[in-house]
DNA sequence: AGATCACATGAATCACGAT
DNA sequence: TATCGTGATTCATGTGATC
């Protein structure tokens, strides 16, 4: 039985942890690539939590995880009302209209709750993905804006194969929303892979609007008899989409609301470690043999390419003293309109001001900024040289070292 | 001067209702093909009534507006420093007085007012529309909820030209918001013209995500010295969808934040009524002038405009996510004299780079440049296909998207 | 006349580490 | 915590000048 093998949140909430509920075929899933380091031990990583997930955030350590990803329940009438209203109010009215505009106010209670209780899990630059349809995304959208989050994207997953509109009555509702959030405005050092995605987009920008199938086929999870497990199982192309923007290998993503393991099975997969929390002990248990048959990409290939800023600092004084600039030559910009002096100790000399390459060449084009990298040239026999390639000869001198 | 020329709101509101504010010379503007009967004569159409939107809501007859437009304040939250583009040069953000709100409560307090005088004037079958991004809709929405609306569909009006992140910071923010929603969930009698949407769109049903450009050239109002009229004027396009989706000819609709007078100009073309609401007179004198140059068009032509298609670009990351290519495997040039890895991402790894797949497949070869799309190869049962029959398999399932 | 290039610009919550 | 110096960062489209 599927009760048989999970962990009991409640348990875990009163710091009886235990994870022999997991079985002991289970293998070890996600090792991380790259773990991160101070990460409190009492973690139950890698592991599906079977309970409340309010409760279960809550006993979990303040500051300890580096993602969420919240797929909340989205419509307001589907009778279970245990987990819409934590103030345990029950509308009986048959009246669908007025059941649904009548719970808004217990479904922001609860919405407010479990976003309450991630926050405190979250680390400071951890930041948070839900993901919902206009009957619950206004509610979510406003409830993280007053807790203190601070909104970076919505994005719109468009769905390549939307259900139509049967009755012609509306527009085809082909997309859904997710919403980006940093834990608040000042949680600055938020992980983005911009370059990554920008690589995996043909060198543009990722756009905030995703075309991503809906999940069908071999990897929807069916039961014995054909019938799929889960009513809202999300494809796992967008949950890689999020994780690998927002992650790195190693990273702990939490997901409160985890249904057949979606996220955790994209998290073992990018060699990210998960932690779900589940109600149904049918869908725990789906998850668990779900992941369990995921294996971790190579580490090869997790790898996170050093961004520009990443790598080490160079002083344009080393330029000077390695021999690819001479103290006393002329630098020029690109089409030879500026002009300034290299001084021995690493300044620039535009006849008027002494400073850096990258002041002088704000000064000269009277612009509030300049990369002097990319603005200064040297001109050797008529061609002209950028002096950012004598900093990446530098940088690979460095490497070798 | 635009203040003599303007109908002041506040007048109105007392019931002084005065429409010489007009210039004589003004043409009579959208004449209806088809009045809707029981409109109370004292109605202000094709109008532009300077002042407060509230009050003016206030002051006109309940129950007498088809369709409302609305595009409030978004509530932007401005870094102080403002933002400069990668060549230094300053984007001309919106820092107007007008979308300068205390705090969320205040923002969320204007807009339950105006919401609430637009639902009044609205007939019982009247929907609204309201456009937003992150900032705002989130409360736009919940609030319309709260208020008793009933949502109808959310759209996602993606640019075709967005601006960039410049920072790297973010996913592009590349879309807008618009709630539709009808006055109440028991108003089951509102307009909407599924078979003309559907027969402007290749007989597919129209989706709620629509491809659209930003407003610009031509279309785009600029004063002498060539500066936007409007910070935010939006195009035509996006109007005319609306209106043709979810109004009659002859229909009155109400746009309680009129600017420099779209809804006005695209209800005047497509034979429709406006009533526009406009606080500062500038503006308004801009969209009398601009409404005043806009010739109905005749009923044979009151066609769906054509959609928009998207450009169907296609990330290599979707193909991966497709499952085309694997993570993991190797990608070599058709006689497989290079050979590079798939990552994860969306990138190639040749061993000492990572890149997309354009970068790696120029470096191998050592040219400036290359079409990765049909560079790489991926070899399957000893047989080699390029990976842009991937993408083609993909742009099918776009179709109608 | 047509092609090419340079430049401008759009609702934006847009840096970061060392000292 | 605040200040300061380094130096990273853009896509689609329209307009007007230049070739």
């Amino acid at each position: 039985m599927a009760s048989q093998r999970t962990v009991a949140a409640d348990a875990f909430a009163r710091k009886q942890v235990s994870r022999t509920g997991r079985p002991a075929s289970s293998p070890r899933m996600g090792l991380p690539a790259q773990p991160s380091p101070l990460r409190p031990s009492s973690l139950p990583l890698d592991t599906v939590l079977v309970g409340d997930c309010i409760a279960a955030m809550n006993a979990l350590p303040a500051s300890s995880v580096d993602c969420v990803f919240a797929d909340p329940p989205y419509n307001l009438q589907l009778g279970d009302a245990g987990l819409l209203r934590p103030d345990q109010s029950r509308v009986d009215a048959v009246d669908d209209d007025w059941d649904k505009f009548a719970s808004f106010p217990s479904y922001d209670a609860f919405t407010r709750e479990w976003l309450a209780a991630a926050r405190r899990v979250m680390k400071p630059n951890a930041t948070l993905w839900v993901i919902g349809s206009y009957h619950n995304i206004f509610r979510v959208g406003s409830a993280l804006q007053d807790l203190g989050y601070w909104i970076l994207n919505d994005i719109v997953w468009r769905k390549a194969n939307p259900m139509p509109n049967f009755r012609g009555k509306r527009f085809t509702n082909a997309h859904e929303t997710l919403i980006w959030a940093s834990r608040s405005a000042e949680s600055k050092g938020y992980t983005f892979h911009y370059d990554a995605l920008k690589g995996g987009n043909e060198d543009l920008q990722m756009r905030s609007d995703w075309f991503i199938p809906l999940c069908t086929g071999d990897e929807r999870l069916k039961d014995d008899e054909g019938r799929k497990v889960h009513p809202t199982q999300k494809p796992e192309a967008l949950l890689a989409r999020t994780l690998l923007a927002a992650t790195n290998p190693g990273d702990v993503v939490l997901d409160p609301f985890f249904g057949t393991g979606t996220t955790g099975a994209v998290a073992k997969r990018l060699g990210r470690r998960f932690i779900g929390i589940e109600r149904d002990p049918g869908y725990a248990a789906a998850a668990r043999e779900r992941i369990a048959g995921i294996e971790t990409l190579s580490q090869a290939s997790l790898l996170v390419a050093p961004t520009k800023r990443a790598e080490p600092r160079v002083p344009f004084l080393s330029v000077i003293e390695a021999g690819h600039v001479r103290a006393g030559e002329t630098l020029t910009d690109e089409r030879g309109r500026f002009r300034a002096t290299v001084r021995p100790d690493g300044q620039l000399d535009n006849g008027l001001v002494i400073g850096s390459i990258h002041k002088i060449g704000a000064l000269v084009q009277g612009l509030p900024a300049c990369n002097g990298w990319t603005f200064w040239h040297t001109e050797r026999n008529g061609r002209k040289t950028c002096i950012d390639s004598f900093r990446n000869e530098i940088r690979a001198t460095m490497a070798g070292a």
